[in-house]
DNA sequence: CCTGGTCATTTGACCGGTCAAATGACCAAC
DNA sequence: GTTGGTCATTTGACCGGTCAAATGACCAGG
């Protein structure tokens, strides 16, 4: 509404509306403290200079920066929930009112210093953790200095509860999931595709137990096999150890959609089809998971649900506890169970 | 270093060193005023209480928020080069001093009410703009209210240079470069596939563009398919009919590492190599292009580059100018060109 | 000896809000 | 007619820095 640079202040609405500066504060926090006559011409002034707090003004005085910090991963592309987890966290904070911050930091505990460092300039409120790693220190980091925050991920650690509060999706019993629906659409030697890494990633090994632990239920053989990386290459050479076996899998349980789509590269190479001879399934869902011929089956993080709940465990002051969602089935060709 | 909760401020460094306040300051923002030996005395101040200057205060006084917003694209995951984008974007702000604050915004004219906001609020000092569409709104609102801003990627208006300052990747060079390089490898019918989109998008045009005119330079044949959205799937139905006709392609330029994907994928359920048999390119130098057996030859966009120069635009004041960055071409083996 | 100029440092006001205590109007109760 | 309590509004101090002008010490020149 302000045509020139000059930004409007709470006082110019005051004068303008002819009460003190508190009086215009008030309405815009406490309203029902003020007289509704008041209430009107402070709203009116306001309207008509087209006035808005200063978020920094605001900040000095209540010190709350209205911002929370998340670290973006060193890696970028590495995982393909990323931007869609990134995307819904922004959604999520803006609906409180607050925005996102984020920034980067190296890798394991020579990044706390940055995250010390926005503390003490007081920069963000709370930081939101992902891509966890097993035995993440940041968590006892913050949490032993009373910074609040909330993680996406667990730390798994080895014994006791992991510091702070944390939220994750349930890929064991995704996976088990999976197995259960392939095993009633008649199939009796289900294979997992993970892959390994350098740093250890909790949530592959979470989906692989949800996986064995249910072949074991259900008495089912238990075959796998890993790609080198995640990358597509690596899950085709790693399809094609199951696929050569002397009693090969007729389904593959992969740890990502990447994966996914390499073991159906080489399903189809080997003049296969997916979801007929061989039912193929993936995790993330997603960009990939639609971009192949019919589709993949996978299993859908509910980033809403995720980012929200978050939120929430940001402010829900300190001490412990953990919040486990379930992961969606999305059935598509690939393996097109029933559910 | 505070093990309390409360914050080292200005007043206790001065009281400590015994200085006034502002001796302080200039400690931190002009240290040539500054006397050595009480410049020296100041720091071991400083750095005993482990002091750090409130961002929040010291923007309030200054005016300036030391914040750049950049707003995500509506459909995450639409694009495979947001994500490192979006993480050499934070490096190159956080090498200036300042931080980067992320947004949603409504699609089109809508979202410029958030922009709006944000200006009023005084929440970000100015803006990266990215995922632009052709003749995007933001680009003028922006300019015409003198808030300092700078795009990654044209807006590619009719007539008229566009407002404000640009950085860009040369798409259409790139794809010209790939086309020479097949040519010289003995390629003679080099095809091009790209996509259709409802939105349009002006870089999958420019990209055509430079490979069509380079065969018209060359005097080759101009073959195009399209898929119909950007996905695998799409990209091997297009790459089929190319394949099946009567003159088919030997070499086949992509314009993006997902449509590439797909057309090796169609190319291997043929049987035929590529590489050997059927050259592809694709473009981005995604997470896909090194997950692809052998690896796909691809452009990879400069991002540390194109960041680093958005950044310094944002300072360069009004006015008008684009910068046009070269794609490099990262040879793999689905197009063994030697450069 | 007084003036004028640097240099290092300090002082008071200010950025634009919020908080807590103070003011004043109005009305019911003793 | 004084006291006490609510309600609406105002005042002064404060958040933690920065800016601009003022102060004081020191030294060279007329």
């Amino acid at each position: 509404m302000t045509t020139d640079g000059q930004a409007v202040t709470l006082r110019q609405v005051a004068a303008q509306a002819g009460v003190s500066r508190q009086t215009v504060s008030n309405v815009l926090n406490a309203p029902e403290r003020v007289d509704p006559a008041t209430r009107l011409k402070v709203r009116a002034a306001i309207e008509s200079l087209g006035y808005q707090p200063s978020r920094t003004a605001r900040s000095l005085a209540t010190r709350q920066a209205g911002l929370i910090g998340y670290c973006l991963a060193r890696h970028p592309g590495r995982s393909l929930f990323t931007d869609p987890f990134l995307h819904a966290l922004t959604e999520a904070i803006e609906a409180t009112g607050r925005r996102l911050l984020v920034f980067t930091a190296p890798e394991g505990a020579e990044g706390l210093a940055t995250y010390a460092d926005l503390i003490a300039q007081r920069a963000v409120d709370a930081f939101i953790l992902s891509d966890t790693v097993d035995g993440d220190p940041r968590h006892g980091w913050l949490a032993s200095r009373g910074v609040p925050f909330a993680s996406f991920g667990r730390t798994w650690p080895e014994q006791g509860e992991q510091p702070g509060r944390w939220v994750d999706v349930d890929g064991a019993g995704a996976c088990a999931e999976l197995v259960r629906g392939l095993h009633s659409a008649g199939h009796d030697r289900i294979a997992f595709l993970g892959w390994r890494d350098p740093v250890p990633v909790g949530a592959a090994k979470d989906r692989q137990r949800g996986w064995r632990d249910e072949c074991r239920r259900l008495g089912l053989p238990e075959q796998a096999a890993y790609a080198d990386s995640d990358s597509m290459e690596g899950a085709a050479h790693a399809a094609a150890t199951l696929l050569d076996a002397a009693q090969p899998p007729t389904a593959i349980v992969a740890a990502g959609d990447l994966l996914a789509v390499g073991v159906i590269s080489e399903v189809r190479r080997r003049e296969l089809r997916p979801g007929h001879d061989i039912w193929v399934t993936g995790f993330d869902d997603s960009l990939l998971a639609t971009s192949v011929e019919g589709g993949l089956t996978t299993v859908r993080q509910p980033a809403a649900e995720i980012t929200a709940t978050l939120v929430r465990l940001l402010d829900a002051g300190p001490g412990r506890s953990g919040v486990l969602l379930d992961g969606r089935i999305v059935s598509r060709s690939s393996a097109p169970l029933d559910l």
